[in-house]
DNA sequence: CCAAGAATGTAGCAAAAGCTACATTGATTG
DNA sequence: CAATCAATGTAGCTTTTGCTACATTCTTGG
């Protein structure tokens, strides 16, 4: 059933060697379960929603800051060109999270607050914890931005409480 | 200088209203700083790096699991089809990381076993660094995945300094 | 008021990573 | 040894997010 070389000599995989003789149909292999399990939902999807967070975040803190957010302060934001910036601003208009009207600025929908609010809300939990445990400001908040999408709502729990017992 | 409307009324940037007459080229203009400044490098090639640590950490898996990493068992670990598994293995080929035969298994270049250990390494920092912080371990290993490509040496070290320390 | 220049928008390209459908190869089994 | 079928490979599509180059609009300074 499997089949491959190793330096030339065949190997099979993990044991497992199940039998197609016994059941007629396939049957889910027992194929030797990879430790890493990578239920990662990894889809384009995932990206896109990350990406999401980050526009919508920076939306709002432009908004905060300065009362509205113009697509090339996004750019200068996010780093990318206007172009970039105007084409998913299309995407998130179109999945709801934010509207804008041609030369006119960007602004949030009750749903894209909300979501940028969540977002704001890890991201600070993250680069408190990452301070606290001496990591450097600078550091803390550039590694803050690239783990914010990724941590659950249980590791954001045990940040918090190890930052409310006096971290 | 600066245009657009909030709520109908006109507004302006931080504050900052810089003079154009003052200077006669325009000068970098003073655009209220992003608080979160984004010096992220989001560019396709650190996607593509991720990518690259993701594969090279499950075949070295496979490999040590079962003697072998093949095409199928690498896209079941990764949760995406052989299609993507053998394209993106042609791309780390390129990018000297792995080697592989038509119709053979997938080694790892010296390189590719370089960057597969230190990924490894970060991988079960962060791990265990959040089961010490009492997050259930099944989730704990999850985020890890996620986490793993974003978390600078200061803060891996900062994490062992945690669990050194009897976290 | 109008010209300059910043901001915004459009066109078109590339790369990466996902997919389905189909073709080919090769190891196992009867 | 030949047929079967898993594993591998190819073709071709899609979406997302980058980019440069160029076009359009709007604000503003003179």
């Amino acid at each position: 059933m499997k089949h491959g070389f190793v330096k030339g000599r065949r190997v099979w995989h993990g044991g497992a060697m199940v039998s197609r003789k016994s059941s007629p149909r396939p049957a889910p292999r027992a194929t030797a379960a990879p430790s890493s399990a990578a239920i990662q939902k990894r889809t384009r999807q995932q990206h896109a929603q990350e990406r999401a967070e980050d526009y919508v975040e920076a939306i709002a803190d432009l908004i905060a800051g300065s009362g509205e957010a113009r697509a090339t302060d996004l750019a200068k934001s996010l780093g990318v060109t206007h172009v970039t910036v105007i084409r998913t601003v299309q995407r998130l208009q179109r999945e709801g999270l934010v509207t804008t009207q041609p030369y006119r600025s960007i602004f949030l929908t009750p749903s894209g607050r909300k979501l940028a609010a969540e977002a704001k809300a890890r991201h600070e939990t993250v680069a408190e914890f990452l301070e606290s445990l001496g990591v450097p400001q600078a550091t803390a908040r550039a590694d803050a931005e690239g783990i914010e999408h990724h941590v659950s709502p249980a590791t954001i729990a045990a940040f918090r409480r190890f930052l409310a017992t006096g971290g």
